[in-house]
DNA sequence: CTGTTAGCGCATTCAC
DNA sequence: GTGAATGCGCTAACAG
């Protein structure tokens, strides 16, 4: 027939059987993964009427024990689905095979897990963003720019994804670019100012640079220093506090924004579907389109506020007259 | 008290009321304006299960006694929120203070009346989009490019901010700019080819063109036919299809988003707070990001699809040594 | 195992 | 006017 279950009336009913969603991180400090947190909440607190509770556990970073520890402790309170932004471990992996065969849907988040049964993986289209930051280096270089990347550790997925996409558009369509240089950073803001102004040194010929680890500024210092002209290019990621300054003060020409509100808002409502209608996702692998950020995007015009019509700049026909 | 009232019980208690929203267009064969109804259905698919309907009158193009009936049928069917694409008019906006004065919240979409009482106005940052346009194209000429604009007619709210967004932000941070030209263009495809073509002819020195009627794509080909080796930087608006189309085929540098389908889905979602939870947006403007989009952001990953692997681009560490 | 009923939290209606 | 009862559409617990 025509029936269509009513949501509404379906969690109305089933609100008693307190639900509850309990999303796991390994990382402590980041502040992408505190946007991340954020979307996470503000999805929790419209999914609140609906009798689903969702609760976050950061574990310490890259902390394999403490994340199956977080999962057991997860299980254990009841919990209906889990949200995880996985450490590569196969003692992970079994786990959460584990898991999904007792009937807890997992929701991969950030990253994911080969070989490791799941709901689906919520993340970012950590590819194309290399490809997009290739593209922007092509622009404004016209085309024969000399590019070096600071980076996390490749071993990291989203970060290996990154570059491969950003060389493979440099091979595939700008020829004239080159990829001179790739430091790669362990998380810690000493290495990240040597190892950016090492880099710098070491190659007079850069001219454009992918600064990917948003985290770490004190790169961002050594860049300052060497290139007081802000002759170079660099386009780094995300919209964390330290990258929008940059931007904002025409140090960092452009960043690539991963979404991280986005992401963890999806993850939560993508589980909200499956345990409300039981909806399973239509991807495997839902990936977030990066956005790209430049100056004038950090631009407050006014508007938005409270008055409806800025009196600096309501519609004036005769300013529009051609001009020279 | 801690009291805080169950939107989903609510809103079950209230299914049989029969709760209807009135969306009104008055633009019909835009592919911008079909993108804003898809956002529209996109939201009311997800609040019918709340017993609230949504219906779509698309008028017929700035016919004034064509909004205005469309605006009493809304009311005489009883809705209980319109949102509106308004016409500029004097007419509109009585009829739309009578409408407040009776308790019928009015919604602006894409564009809003000044002097006129409304619940809000869900629209783009139209100036920061044309500051976004100033600053592509100080970022790919070097800082002295020559700025042609083709547009439609100034006397409309949103187009008249966006060029006042690009020229204040040449006058204020790029002085090496400079706008040379700006047509302004009825719609009407002829007329799109031959002004965008008398404006190239017009002024040699051009290099680059903010190309915003998207509706129109003439206009595209006079430039394809003055400028075949693509040495123009072209920054255009959205994404409907043939501007999607050449920016892929590299003649478009890049294309800013106003978001249709955001703006429809917002407006929504506001109507649909204020009448479940009588809540009052907390913004009288409500004013989408506009998004930058290069050819890169149009590039197919492939792993998006089903499966979470993709063979061809599977994390490889070895690959991320450093090269040449 | 199938059929019936109570009740989720609220708005509305009806009785007083 | 104030207060109690009804039902929105569904799930869960219950009874047969």
């Amino acid at each position: 027939m025509h029936y269509r279950p009513n949501t509404v009336a379906k969690s109305l009913a089933t609100q008693r059987r307190n639900i509850k969603i309990c999303v796991i991180l390994h990382i402590q400090g980041n502040l992408f993964f505190d946007d991340v947190v954020s979307g996470v909440e503000k999805a929790a607190a419209e999914i609140k009427d609906f009798g689903i509770a969702v609760t976050v556990r950061r574990g310490a970073n890259f902390d394999v024990e403490c994340q199956l520890r977080n999962i057991d402790a997860a299980v254990h309170e009841g919990c209906r689905a889990i949200i995880l932004v996985p450490i590569n471990d196969p003692r992970i992996t079994t786990r959460l095979n584990d898991l999904h065969d007792t009937g807890v849907p997992v929701i991969f988040l950030t990253s994911y897990l080969e070989q490791t049964a799941c709901l689906c993986h919520v993340g970012c289209d950590y590819y194309k963003a290399g490809r997009i930051a290739a593209e922007l280096f092509n622009l404004v270089s016209g085309g024969r720019g000399r590019i070096g990347i600071v980076t996390p550790p490749c071993t990291l997925l989203g970060v290996n994804l990154r570059i491969q996409g950003l060389r493979s558009a440099i091979e595939q369509e700008y020829p004239g670019m080159r990829l001179v240089a790739l430091s790669e950073v362990p998380g810690d803001e000493v290495l990240a100012y040597r190892y950016t102004r090492d880099m710098l040194l070491a190659h007079p010929e850069l001219d454009c640079v992918f600064y990917s680890i948003g985290g770490l500024s004190s790169g961002l210092k050594a860049i300052a220093e060497l290139d007081p002209q802000h002759k170079l290019r660099i386009v780094s990621l995300d919209m964390i506090q330290p990258i929008v300054d940059a931007v904002k003060g025409g140090m960092i020409m452009a960043t690539i924004c991963q979404e991280p509100i986005a992401q963890g808002y999806t993850a939560i409502k993508v589980a909200f579907d499956y345990l409300l209608a039981h909806t399973e996702p239509a991807l495997k692998n839902i990936l977030i389109d990066p956005s790209i950020k430049i100056r004038q995007s950090f631009h407050e015009t006014g508007i938005s506020g409270a008055v409806l019509a800025d009196p600096d700049r309501s519609v004036d026909a005769a300013s529009c007259v051609p001009f020279s």
